[in-house]
DNA sequence: ATCGATGCCTAGATTGTCAAAGCATGACAG
DNA sequence: CTGTCATGCTTTGACAATCTAGGCATCGAT
């Protein structure tokens, strides 16, 4: 046993940046959208900026984040979409949350509970 | 030699008992494996048995999580490891928080405490 | 005329986690 | 003695989600 080289990929050019921006964490984009079209129907961009508003410019989701993730979650059936004029005259796709999504938002809220907690319990640790 | 597939077999399923078992957000490990070091030097197996337990058995970092993610947090300076016999009288690979890692802990610590509030400002809203 | 904000979409790269496998040793039951 | 299990480290490959960085188009204001 007790290899003298270890062989796992050389990350080590990676230089820690401090941002002032936090990165989403894989896995709370779904969430946050589902969360964010409880309050109503609303277009992509527009869900992006509901979550930073609600952030309190905390969380910032990028388009390229964003598109690929609705489009992921309307082929499960959490949302549906149509495309629509609003008020300002412009077109925009809709996003709206099925009864499904909503059970969705629910399930993901509880596991996001549970490992936030799960987190906690690590960190009091003495 | 490996026994089919049992090795790493979910025996929670079998025997019926709900565990609850979280997995892990990327991006969560690094402070875990940094947090159960902070209590004391510890080898790689130890760490993964340290976080199941202190969580109350809900988070299970699997080794071809963890190996890899010690590699990585060794290159960038965060810990540092060495060979040694432990009581048992067998060898294993002590990891130990560098000033730099302890430094990164409370940096992640602060980053997580960011994202938490930030979900929690979202998942607030009505 | 230009420019920024709005609005949608995509390709590619990055990265971390997991599944699965290999290898090795010690403890212990049979 | 032999087999199995828990311990212990390593590696490969797959996978999924996010980001970077573009593209395109419309609109209002300068």
């Amino acid at each position: 046993m007790m290899p003298t080289v270890s062989r796992y990929r050389d990350f080590s050019k990676e230089f820690n940046v401090a941002k002032d921006k936090a990165d989403l964490l894989q896995g709370t984009l779904d969430m946050l959208i589902l969360k964010a079209l409880s309050l109503g129907e609303l277009h992509g961009y527009g869900i992006i900026q509901r979550i930073r508003q609600l952030s309190d410019e905390m969380l910032n989701v990028e388009q390229g984040s964003l598109y690929p993730a609705l489009y992921r979650i309307e082929q499960k059936g959490w949302v549906s979409a149509r495309w629509d004029v609003h008020d300002t005259g412009r077109e925009a796709k809709f996003y709206k949350l099925t009864r499904t999504g909503r059970k969705q938002l629910e399930t993901q809220e509880a596991s996001w509970d549970r490992l936030v907690l799960a987190i906690a319990k690590v960190r009091q640790a003495t």
